[in-house]
DNA sequence: GTCCGTCTTCCGTTGAATGGAAGGCCCAGT
DNA sequence: ACTGGGCCTTCCATTCAACGGAAGACGGAC
């Protein structure tokens, strides 16, 4: 279902994305022609580019001559600061919290109209979710993508409002009127609790995470099962990690309305 | 120190990799100068590659428009087997590792005739360390660079050997025969206890991770403060998290030779 | 044995990448 | 207010690196 063919790129920088773009978490591993087929570059070109970027370490060559991401590409991909940066302040209350609830915990930032999930704590007794850090959902149907959606700015949320809005479960948000209120509701709770959206069997609840400049950069969310403890006594540990990171993070702290 | 002009490289391809590596630890954010004289392109040339790598989301531009590695670059990179794999698995263990010792708990693999550390636990409790994940150090000094290098093969250890091993403070191993009597050690104890050689003030106790092939594909340190609790009372919980992190990663289990 | 899918090398052609030159912008110094 | 110097950006004629078809090598399946 994923990997449009795309009309084959021209420039070789874009061919060069275009090979690392074609792993994805469903195929970390890939042969030559497979990267070809991908990409729809003919295969000598492939071919000669995946050399070179093995040569630098982007890729690395298993015995059996497929390829998958290396170290190098990992080293330069852990600079970007809405990665590792947001993750190394973030992770001490991510295990205070993980510690409080027993389960999953999540933390995602914004990328174009997704939810991107930079991290996960996840343990045995938690409900299975389907992301891991990297992967990408729709704004409408998480607790973190309303809570990012309800604080992003006007133009993108209007975006998003006025294009489809995907169904995953019988309670997805697909009206754009109804997602209107969930929004504002956010905004008034500085929470969001998202029931069986994405799956029927799990329900998340999300706050916001703020930076210095007092708007929101990411947002931090706990998984729990849809049917056992009652989702509301968990916004207050929530609530107040998300807080606990915005502060690390450099956020002055006002705001301070929502108790 | 860092950061040696290359002569100027001819490919696209190298030229593209050369800007994504103008971005380290220390220099987060670049201008296109910046990454022109970092690189040796010239400016225009560096100016239409960051133009591209933004198009598709390896780079990203602030305000001030300067750039930094962006979110689809960390995505692709955490699909490295070697660092997110890993790290996936190793994290609880590690976490365990964590509340016995509150020290900082490392992760780190082998690369070229390098370690680089994969992941890193820190606590307030812990001595500050000089790694974080991406960096890079030589085998002969750190406790983890002596587990990986004791397990590589031959090869690589007389590289390494016979090459010239750098000093960091006055008990570095710098002498050959005594690395290799270190090493046979560390392959006698299944485990390296590394005391002041990288930094003074903290010593480091490190075992080996076993992949499915019982070859070793990781190892594991805590680092402790120099003064302080015996370091051998944390060998026995290393060693067992060590083990743990392997099972979880399909190791067999032979070799339990060692108590 | 043959077939089919894969990876790899070779090399003559060509069009995409190149980078100098020039223009715009902003700030600091005078 | 003017000037200089640092940046970033655009333009476009030249050229050299990227291209990719063809052909060979390998390896497993039947």
């Amino acid at each position: 279902m994923p990997a449009m063919s795309r009309g084959a790129p021209r420039s070789v920088t874009s061919r060069v994305l275009a090979i690392l773009g074609a792993f994805s978490a469903e195929r970390v591993t890939l042969g030559v022609s497979e990267i070809s087929r991908h990409t729809g570059l003919p295969l000598t070109t492939a071919h000669r580019l995946v050399g070179e970027l093995v040569r630098w370490g982007a890729l690395e060559r298993d015995d059996a001559g497929r390829y998958h991401v290396g170290l190098r590409l990992w080293e330069v991909g852990s600079l970007a600061p809405r990665g590792l940066g947001l993750r190394e302040t973030a992770l001490p209350f991510m295990e205070d919290l993980y510690e409080i609830t027993h389960q999953n915990v999540q933390l995602a930032v914004l990328d174009g109209a997704e939810v991107v999930y930079v991290e996960r704590i996840s343990g045995p007794r938690a409900v299975s979710v389907i992301t891991r850090p990297g992967s990408r959902l729709p704004l409408h149907a998480t607790g973190v993508g309303q809570v990012l959606l309800a604080y992003a700015d006007r133009d993108l949320q209007e975006r998003v409002l006025s294009g489809p809005l995907r169904r995953f479960t019988g309670n997805t948000v697909t009206d754009a009127g109804e997602l209107r209120r969930v929004l504002a509701a956010v905004r008034r709770d500085g929470v969001a609790m998202c029931d069986g959206q994405v799956e029927t069997f799990s329900l998340s609840v999300a706050a916001p995470v703020y930076g210095p400049a007092d708007t929101v950069v990411a947002a931090l969310s706990v998984v729990v099962p849809a049917e056992g403890t009652d989702p509301r006594t968990i916004v207050p540990p929530v609530r107040a990690s998300a807080r606990g990171i915005s502060r690390a993070l450099g956020w002055a702290g006002h705001r301070s309305t929502h108790r």
